[in-house]
DNA sequence: CGAATTTTTGACTTCCATCAAGTGTAGTGG
DNA sequence: CCACTACACTTGATGGAAGTCAAAAATTCG
């Protein structure tokens, strides 16, 4: 089946799923590999696929109105993709790192959604959840300081992408410094600035530029949160 | 019943129920006034109580871990309040204005929720909108200049909170220059600035302190929302 | 009316954006 | 293998938007 090992079955919405039922939604899911770069749906365009992060990192997107284009949010494994309940995706969805996922019709998905309860109410949750972190991100990058906000962003990485070792963190960066910087409303400038301030404050290591070592996980989140934006 | 004339039946959880469910939730509901600057439930505090909002505007906020206040959200009538599915509120909501409020205990809900499948994908459809809300929100208070995020809060209050005639709104702002600011992640002498600011460029007037006049609702959701910080 | 609170306005400072070089770091082809 | 290019990242100098400190004006309320 190759849901054995898959985040989704252990916190995704594949979780609430018994036996007789993994099988059912699995029945309907399309395993797919998307390439770094590859776009897997895009904002306006119509809400007709869905999917499950299985490995890697999904950047989420929105173009503005005059060209502009601003990264709304990252996906990590386990996370659901689309906006069920309407016609429309909200937002493009895009491969930041080589990505596998589970992609599911609209159809059937909605169809699986409407016989089974328990994974509506997952899929319910699991909104929650998103829009309870998505308050949180709000408070990061509208009060405070840029150096907070890397460290946030950091630290968001240590806790859903990166390999842990206890308290500490081996980061890969899923995207670039421009990109950091949307992410944040800063500039790549400022974020790249902050990057070595943390380095000298000894937060974290710099293997290479798309590489970080984090020591102390919790330090690096404690700094994000605090209230007195400090150096 | 008093159901007839609220918000709530044509565009809250209400709305989905049909003439021989809406009295089973009234049934459960307990009709409640309260007064400006009254807590309706704490942060931390054990989610016992859900509530819909009949009439009036809520304030929704977190306390930072040095004391500080933050506001998150501002709830509009027909908004639902309180975290469902886990323990405790994860935000304190207090009364902005005075408002009106169907309140239900949270066994009972649940149990309601249970019942009631619509009911609950109304529910998550509402949580949804307020993700995407959220998203959108964040996009204004970390892209956007203090001009623009004021234009932005007063363009929310015209759409949700306004007495609106065509695409003019009349607006009684519910809370004070300090807490706007808190919102938007400014200080409030900046409000103060940008709000005498959007008066000289005739996109609002000033009738008092706490009452503005929009005469161009969708030319100041225009602005809020534009590419090049004007002004 | 007078006291307290809220809002506006002013002067100055700070943080981050902007503009501009300069330094890697791959990737390509001779 | 080494130029050569292209791209990503860092570092520096400067300016401007918003924060901070301070005081005056307006509003609320007892």
């Amino acid at each position: 089946l190759g849901c054995t090992n898959c985040v989704s079955r252990r916190r995704g919405i594949c979780a609430v799923l018994n036996g007789r039922q993994l099988p059912v939604l699995n029945a309907i899911a399309r395993r797919k590999t998307i390439p770094a770069g590859q776009h897997i749906f895009s904002e306006g365009g119509g809400a007709e696929r869905y999917a499950v992060i299985a490995s890697g990192v999904v950047k989420l997107t929105r173009s503005g109105l005059e060209g502009q284009r601003y990264i709304i949010g990252l996906k990590f494994a386990s996370d659901f993709l689309g906006r069920i309940f309407k016609p429309e995706h909200a937002y493009t969805a895009e491969a930041a790192t080589d990505a596998e996922l589970c992609v599911f019709s609209r159809d059937s998905f909605v169809r699986q959604l409407s016989r089974s309860p328990k994974l509506e109410r997952q899929l319910f949750k699991l909104a929650l959840n998103e829009l309870d972190a998505c308050r949180e991100w709000t408070l990061l990058v509208s009060r405070r300081s840029a150096y907070q906000r890397t460290a946030g962003f950091l630290h968001l990485l240590a806790v859903q992408g990166g390999a842990r070792i206890g308290n500490s963190a081996h980061l890969i960066l899923p995207v670039r410094r421009e990109e950091i910087a949307d992410f944040l409303g800063l500039t790549l400038e400022t974020v790249s600035r902050q990057m070595t301030l943390l380095k000298k404050n000894s937060l974290i290591k710099l293997v290479s530029s798309r590489e970080v070592i984090v020591p102390d996980v919790e330090k690096l989140g404690a700094l994000a949160r605090a209230e007195i934006p400090q150096d």
